[in-house]
DNA sequence: AATAAATGAGTGAACGCTCACAATTAAATT
DNA sequence: AATTTAATTGTGAGCGTTCACTCATTTATT
């Protein structure tokens, strides 16, 4: 018998790199195809549809970057340690594979309303870190959902400028930047 | 003869619509019609295609925002003054035209590649401030575009928040509390 | 020889867009 | 004031194309 999972591992990449390039509807079965080298009726082989394809590109990344961003916040004692170790670890996972990290965080598509509301996101982490922060006076009171919302902003927000060439260097030599400007974000917050 | 200025509208309002909802590639034109209440063809009485439509939707409004801004910020001296107007106005937008400002400013479609970089948009217009509010030693010196970046990241990341329902307040609401958040990301940036 | 992987022409459905025609209305003519 | 004219808007069946997906067949590996 013969091994697929190479070539299911190209069909990935290559439907990854151009759903980020032009949209998911926009990229066609025989663009993939034809970019991977394969045959349309190999796609099938490996994924029932466009639509479950792109949904397990993204269901199997988002989810294990929210537990690798939960394991990482563990390790960490206070609010802005956690901070700071979640927001290298962006930086670091942008740096290492910018195409993944659009897919996840920064292109626009109809993934996130299949995401159920009990499933654990960064989101979630961020949300949850903070959360216990604030509780924990390291932190002004605040609501958490603005401030969760403000951090990531700086952060992602930092990844698209990088991703249109806006901005040259690598996000992991702003990290600490990044880092700081998180921390003002929330340190500042709550007092009128 | 007979008045269509207000087919237009109508079409121009539903198709805005759809795009945000869907994206403009799944969005079809029976799509429009439909919700419309109009005939396919009539569509193309008052555009010459999709895309231009699109653009149309897109570069009249996204252009017309960054002038709105540009105003705005002249009627202030110090970069604070200026920032915080700019960021009152990008809340107010949204208040205003939510389908609108996802249209122009979060949702990640290919329209942004059509954007020369001679035009003036609201990016341009805020690292402007920005550069100058530095020149003149109203904030520490810094990377004008990592700068801009996390201003802009905040308040939109904050807006995705809300568009999500995340956040259930109005932005306008929470519009001091960016204000405030806005300054200490500049403010405190430069030093090491 | 047996099994799984890879192929690509073929399928019906849906796409963007066209065009011959119908409906509407302001202006021109009675 | 009533009627005709002319120009523009609105219509939807139909066009060629492209889409996601299938399947009988071939190719490669054990």
């Amino acid at each position: 018998m013969r091994d697929g999972s190479k070539t299911k591992e190209l069909i990935a990449r290559t439907a990854l790199q151009l759903f980020v390039e032009k949209g998911i509807t926009a990229t066609t079965i025989r663009d993939i195809a034809s970019t991977a080298g394969i045959a349309e009726g190999t796609l099938y082989r490996h994924f029932d549809s466009k639509d479950q394809l792109a949904w397990e590109l993204f269901s199997t990344n988002y989810l294990a970057f929210a537990r690798e961003l939960d394991r990482l916040q563990e390790e960490y004692d206070t609010l802005r340690d956690k901070l700071a170790a979640m927001v290298r670890q962006f930086c670091a996972f942008f740096d290492r594979d910018p195409v993944l990290f659009s897919y996840l965080l920064l292109a626009q598509h109809g993934q996130l309303k299949k995401v159920t509301p009990e499933m654990e996101t960064a989101v979630t982490v961020l949300q949850k870190v903070i959360a216990r922060g604030i509780a924990r006076g390291e932190a002004p009171e605040m609501e958490v959902e603005l401030a969760a919302a403000m951090v990531l902003g700086v952060v992602l927000e930092v990844a698209v400028f990088k991703a249109y060439g806006r901005i040259t260097q690598d996000l992991s030599a702003l990290r600490e930047s990044l880092v700081a400007a998180c921390w003002r974000v929330l340190d500042g917050a709550g007092a009128p």
